[in-house]
This record gives C-alpha cells, sequence and structure tokens, in this order.
DNA sequence: TAACAATATTGAGATAAATCATTTTTTCTA
DNA sequence: TAGAAAAAATGATTTATCTCAATATTGTTA
C-alpha cells in the first residue's frame, strides 16, 4: 500500500492528449516541470476525501481514479471514474473549497500532483489556459446534467445498460470484447444509483437476453446496439 | 407574449450582487453597457432551447427563468430555476456547444442580453472576471454533484421536502410565510424527478403532518426544521 | 496454500412509487 | 365573466426495486 515515488519529471502529462496544457509557453512548460512530481500510487489509496482541503491537482497518465461523494448511511455515490489524460480535484483549487468528492485509487495509477497556487497562477498569466479549463468546467457541468436527467427519468435496467455503454466508450474493451475497467457489482451499482442486489440479478437478465457474457469480474459486450436500446442512449 | 424592449441601459446586472461583474475595469464596464441590451419577457417566452446554438447569455434582472432538459417521451428534467442575479446561457458561449437545457421565462423578467464575442474577449482580457467565471462554474458543478447524490440514494418523499428547503432558501418567503415562487405540481415533479399525482399526495402528507399549508399552487412553510428533518438537509 | 474476509448470488417478501382512470377545482383567455 | 382548458385531487391497481437473510464463490494475504 505504499506509494512509490518517481521521477518528477514524467513529462507525460503535458506531451499527452491533455487539453489543458496544450496552450503553455516555453517558459511554462519549464515551471511547471519544477512545480509537479509524479508518484505511483496503488489500489486502494485515498489522494483525497470529501470535505478535507487540497492544495493542488492531479493529472492522471495511468491508472484509474474512482470519485465519489458520500451520501445517506454511508453509500457512496460514484461521480465519475477518471483515467489517463484526466484532471481531477482542480474545482476545488479553483473555487477555493473544501474537496466536493472522494478520490480513491481502484487501479494502480501514475499521477502527477501540481500546487493549486501554480494553478491559480496559470490561471491568472495565461489566458488560453484559463479559456480551457474553463471549457472542461463546463462540459462536466454538461455531463452533470445529463447525468441527472438520466438518473431521474430511467429505469434502474436502462440506468444500467446505458453505463455499460459508457464504461466501453471510455475505458473500451480488450482484445476478447470484455470492459478494460473492472468493478465490483457494488461499484456499479454505486454508479448506477441503486442496490448491488438489482446489479446482479440485473447484469444476469443482460446475460440472458445475450447482450453480454460474465466470468468473474469481466464483462464481455457481446451486443451493443442492443444494450444502446435497453439504455435508451443515442449516438 | 409580445417582449417589450425597453433601455438598453438598466445598469442593474452590473451593480447588483452579480459577482462575475465585481471587477471590470471603467473602460470594460462601459463597453458592457454599449454591447448589451435589457429586454422584458413575458411568462412563458422560450429564451433559448436545448440543442440550439446561441449567441450570448443572459444576466436575471427581475423575475424567474426555468432552465430544464428534455428527457424520455418529453417529459422535462428542470436543472434549476434561475432568479436576480444568476447567469444563464454561458456555458454554451464557453465550450462552444449547443445549449443543453432549455430556459423558459416563468415569471415575467426583465434580463440583459450580452453578446456571446464580448463573454470571450472578457475572459481573455480580464483575468479576474475570468476567475469570477469559472468560479461560477465550479459552483455549479458542486451543486449538480450534490444533485446527483440526492436523487440516486433519496427517496420521493425527502427529495420534495428538500427542494421546498432550497425554493425556501433561494425564492424567500412572503408576510405570511409562502414561498415566493410559484410552481405547478407538475413542475415541481419534474424538479423532484416524479411523478405529478406522487408530488401532489406527498405535498398532502406533509400538509397533514403540519409541515406545510396549501392554499392554491401557494405553499406556507410552516415547520421549516421539521421539512430539513424529513428531507435529511443539514445547513 | 490455508483460511479468512470480501464479494457475489439467489430467494422471498415488503413497499414506495408509477400508472391509469375519473372527478373536481383552478386558471386562463376570449 | 363565461366557458374552455389546464391543473389538481383522489382511488384502485400494478410493478420495479429494495430489503433482509442465507449461502456460495471468489479474492487476498499471512
Amino acid at each position: 500500500m505504499k506509494n512509490i515515488p518517481s521521477t518528477p519529471k514524467c513529462q507525460e502529462c503535458i506531451t499527452s492528449n491533455n487539453a489543458i496544457f496544450a496552450h503553455l509557453t516555453k517558459d511554462e512548460i519549464a515551471r511547471l516541470e519544477l512545480e509537479k512530481s509524479c508518484n505511483h500510487h496503488k489500489r486502494g489509496t485515498l489522494l483525497y476525501q470529501e470535505g478535507n482541503r487540497i492544495n493542488g491537482f492531479y493529472c492522471i497518465n495511468k491508472g484509474i481514479v474512482k470519485l465519489y461523494k458520500t451520501g445517506i448511511e454511508g453509500k457512496e455515490q460514484i461521480i465519475k471514474f477518471a483515467k489517463k489524460g484526466d484532471v481531477i480535484g482542480y474545482r476545488s483549487i479553483l473555487s477555493n473549497e473544501m474537496a466536493c468528492t472522494t478520490a480513491k485509487i481502484i487501479e494502480d495509477s501514475t499521477l502527477c500532483y501540481i500546487p493549486g497556487e501554480f494553478l491559480i497562477t496559470l490561471v491568472k498569466t495565461n489566458t488560453n489556459f484559463a479559456m480551457e479549463l474553463m471549457q472542461l468546467a463546463c462540459k462536466e457541468l454538461k455531463e452533470a446534467n445529463n447525468f441527472i436527467t438520466d438518473i431521474a427519468q430511467k429505469s434502474v435496467r436502462e440506468r444500467l445498460a446505458e453505463i455499460l455503454v459508457y464504461l466501453k466508450e471510455d475505458f473500451d474493451l480488450d482484445n476478447d470484447g470484455v470492459l478494460q475497467i473492472s468493478l465490483t457489482r457494488e461499484e456499479l451499482a454505486n454508479m448506477v444509483g441503486t442496490a448491488t442486489e438489482s446489479v446482479i440479478r440485473l447484469l444476469s437478465e443482460f446475460k440472458g437476453d445475450k447482450l453480454i457474457e460474465l466470468t468473474g469480474r469481466k464483462i464481455k459486450i457481446i451486443n451493443l446496439p442492443g444494450l444502446m436500446k435497453v439504455g435508451n442512449v443515442y449516438n
């Protein structure tokens, strides 16, 4: 469970498809190199917790981070699974508030940590960076609104199907058609907003309907259009 | 239903408690005065529609605007009731996307319209303005995440109670303790994410429990702590 | 690898909430 | 202000989903 520190010059978060860093000047990139620190984190690690102040934000180079809120009686509501290229924690820095979610590593990860002050500096000195960040916030806002509408209007069955489709889009399938993200039934339930038992039953219904195949936690998608239809997903 | 154009110099959106304009320079304010146009809008008017491009954003000086998404079978999911001091439509301008909600006037309103290009100009030239706007987006993001968790985890009964509490906070009560916002049962249902009949039944339960009194669309709150308890609202 | 803890599965039963249908009341507008 | 249309109210019924409980199967780590 110990996190292994690595070189503070991974470069990857800047060079990789990370739109928010696209408009930095040479000087700013150099400064960023100095400010950031890149670390490995083991599955199970808590990056930060809801309600706590955080002093920086993270870029994900590798791995998966689960962002969730803790609701009634400790039940998790998963807001997002963040992966390579995603930036997390910036909201709290920008609005100078406590974290509104908890971030937990669910797949061994390599993350760049960047101090909050430097984020603020960048926003205040580089207009294009500010614009990119703003667009990121706006995109998340749009997705949140869609999520609200789905949860409010779709059945659990539809939502589960929809989330399988989204997981397929976000995390892709391996060569065997198996979802590249491995979640417990409880985590699926906490994303859909339902009971674990309901997820189990519905998954086995989908299996019965030849939409998916199940092997332990592996979910193989064998009829994507069918799933999309169940989930009322139009793309 | 005709909207009556008024003086393009209402001043109010700038001087009123509108944080995003707090850091504009004299010059920028002067320019804003030229760019914006202030209009009255009658109840029922559609400001913009989900999926359409919008070319500017609005500041609300007076009145109430309902923002909603249209979900399954045309059912509305209300995202927000915007009131004096609120800014709407900026998300689409910033992210250069189609509107992700429909905006409908539900109480006669006075709105300032500001062209999108000018918003972009301000963001690119005034760092403090950009920062304020970013914080606004982040605040909305936080609220959206809270909303997601509530809808996913609370019962319809709890959510209805909670929304009454929020409406009380946002729109206040008149001298008689009656909610200052007048909504149909259907609109309440579309906010809560439930069926109209359920809202009707639950409201009359709340009435039976001496939490509220009902006179037509007027909702008088007579036991706020009780409502907060039902709604699991901690403040 | 054994042994424990965590997860997954299945069943039975309870229930909150949806749906449908009808009537009453309120609100709007011609 | 009358009359139509919209909204609200109420009842009866159905159902999707939750809850609780018991068992089986995995995954983890000492």
